[in-house]
DNA sequence: TTTCCTACTGCAATTAAGTTGCATTAAACA
DNA sequence: TGTTTAATGCAACTTAATTGCAGTAGGAAA
């Protein structure tokens, strides 16, 4: 857990993840912020805010990172958890949904973390 | 549905998988045949038995492609089923797991299948 | 306010996974 | 055995992510 300093470039970040609770991968952030900062700048400070736990992370079916608010293993109380993430195949919008997904015992295996990545049609999307 | 041809690599990666149920991610298979095959026909064949769903994959933690054997949707009797993947955090093999994981109904959200990645220890690493 | 420390940034170069184009080879089948 | 065309190898390329380093700017302390 390091000391983040509040930098232009890192203000710039978290006011776009307080916009919305979507989930938004590196590249979107990259291509978005490429007049006010280098790719570089985004991946480190990505890495911060996660280490911070203001940030989570999970990779998607493309294999490309993807970033949301909170700490990874809390739900939105701040209640240990772990919570499934959503990907719109319409949209391609991505979000973290507020359900407990239920592991079975598994035998000769401990789990001790889980990804579960759903993917469907978001409400906008339903034709 | 593409025709299969059965060439020597294509033979090499098929007796590869039915050594073990593993899950095996295309940087093993390349490394493993470097001398037998271009990583370019690993990836060519890949696609070719997952095509003709011989093969599945998914993406594991660290953005790999990781494959093994059996079509996706169907479970080891070859009834409809999405089953998790396994990846042990410790020496790193990976499996299929033969339990279904519920989803609960998600209001104003469509899924239409889904990606379970359990990490833990498998039976040989629990210390 | 000014000074100082060092976290942070930008840039260029690099790594690594995966893809593409094309000439050549070898399955499969009549 | 010859013909067809799927499959292969190789080189070049694309894209996501990382690294090294010199220079910049938070922010604490004086
Ligand atoms: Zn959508
Ligand atoms: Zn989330
Ligand atoms: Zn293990
Ligand atoms: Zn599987």
């Amino acid at each position: 857990m390091s000391i983040i300093r509040k930098t232009k470039t890192v203000k710039l970040l978290l006011k776009e993840f307080n916009k919305s609770n979507e989930a938004i991968s590196v590249i979107e952030l990259i291509d978005k912020f490429n007049k006010k900062m280098d790719k570089t700048t985004v991946y480190r400070i990505l890495d911060r805010l996660e280490d911070s736990r203001i940030l989570h992370s999970f990779v998607d079916q493309d294999g490309l990172k993807r970033y949301a608010k909170g700490a990874s293993n809390t739900d939105f109380n701040n209640e240990p958890e772990i919570h499934p993430h959503f990907l719109c195949e319409d949209c391609g919008t991505s979000s973290c949904l507020p359900v407990t997904i239920q592991i079975p015992d598994i035998p000769n295996y401990t789990i001790k973390s889980a990804e579960h990545l759903l993917i469907g049609r978001c409400k906008d999307c339903v034709s």
